[in-house]
DNA sequence: ATTTTATTGTTATATTATAACATTGCATTT
DNA sequence: AAATGCAATGTTATAATATAACAATAAAAT
């Protein structure tokens, strides 16, 4: 099993995430002979500034502010959809969101485990998961082609927020009215 | 496993399909004290008369057919959001659309299995697939509280009729420019 | 240098979804 | 049955997401 959910969910230097993620990227449009263009490497960046996914609308907003002219939508969707292509980036359908690929090139699942409460997405390839898929698939005779799987619920520090919070209410019975 | 993958794919009696639904919306919404008033059970007929998910804007036309006069989008979306509700339809992100469930009111997870070619959408509940979400969950100490699970490919029937276009080109070569 | 091709710009518009407020109709109580 | 309250729908406007079509430009190939 491959995920990037400590480095999602516990401090760390994030400009290494940023900088990894733009040599690979680096590497794999070399390798097949594609451009990252200044506005695809900077979409691919801000896409990489958090791990949160981000809208079209916002990457065209903060695109706007680092180039200091106004890009339409369509510029926006076309490298998102370059990047897509490269498997450099994924869609998120649930949220109509896009967030960077942690490891592009390796072949492999794409389950996303997004925290409904600050928003961050944590990238799992499951090898049993996909085997149980596969499976699943050749039982009911469907030739599988592709997959969206998204988990929703509370990553790791919001579920222990979320528990603490909890806690404090359960010792303070005077509190329970403040809900 | 539970799955209706094989009435999906398989000629069969669809009133009875639609019929069952009907009745099981009819319990269900009994049950929860909730109208199904005529709007939300055009809507979910609807989503039963094929088993292929619609858009919102699909079913406000037919809608709009059906009743003779026209329906504004919010008509649509509050009959949605209420099947929705009560587990009578499911929402397919990656498609924006709408398909009406076949097991309403039993727990199950809802993973889909999306034709490329046809359109169609068969539900199933695998319940080795949930535990297995819960274990990756519960080792990434995430919360799970929900899941949108879509696969896409080719169902039975459509990638059958893929295999013999294919046999029928290796049969005759000289068909094979007409690709 | 010229031609070709890929990329981006620009304008307009399609598609999906919701906000806000008015109106209607059902259901409960009196 | 009349009055009241609440749930559902109607109506208008608009937000949010995405793409079509064509023009202009820049990069690569010849």
């Amino acid at each position: 099993m491959l995920t990037n959910s400590r480095l999602v969910h516990q401090p760390h230097d994030h400009g290494r995430c940023i900088n990894a993620a733009l040599s690979r990227a680096e590497e794999l449009c070399a390798a097949s002979k594609a451009r990252l263009t200044p506005t695809r490497k900077s979409v691919l960046q801000l896409l990489w500034q958090s791990h949160q996914p981000l809208g079209a609308y916002q990457l065209q907003d903060q695109l706007a502010k680092i180039s200091g002219k106004s890009i339409a939508p369509p510029t926006i969707y076309r490298a998102i959809e370059f990047l897509l292509g490269l498997g450099l980036i994924h869609r998120i359908a649930s949220l109509n969101a896009y967030i960077g690929c942690p490891f592009p090139g390796s072949d492999h699942s794409n389950l996303f485990m997004i925290c409904t409460e600050c928003g961050s997405a944590a990238e799992v390839a499951h090898n049993s998961l996909n085997e149980l898929l596969q499976k699943a698939s050749d039982k009911a005779n469907f030739t599988l082609q592709s997959q969206a799987l998204e988990l929703f619920g509370l990553c790791p520090n919001c579920s222990l927020s979320a528990a603490q919070t909890e806690l404090v209410r359960s010792e303070n019975p005077e509190n329970q009215i403040d809900d």
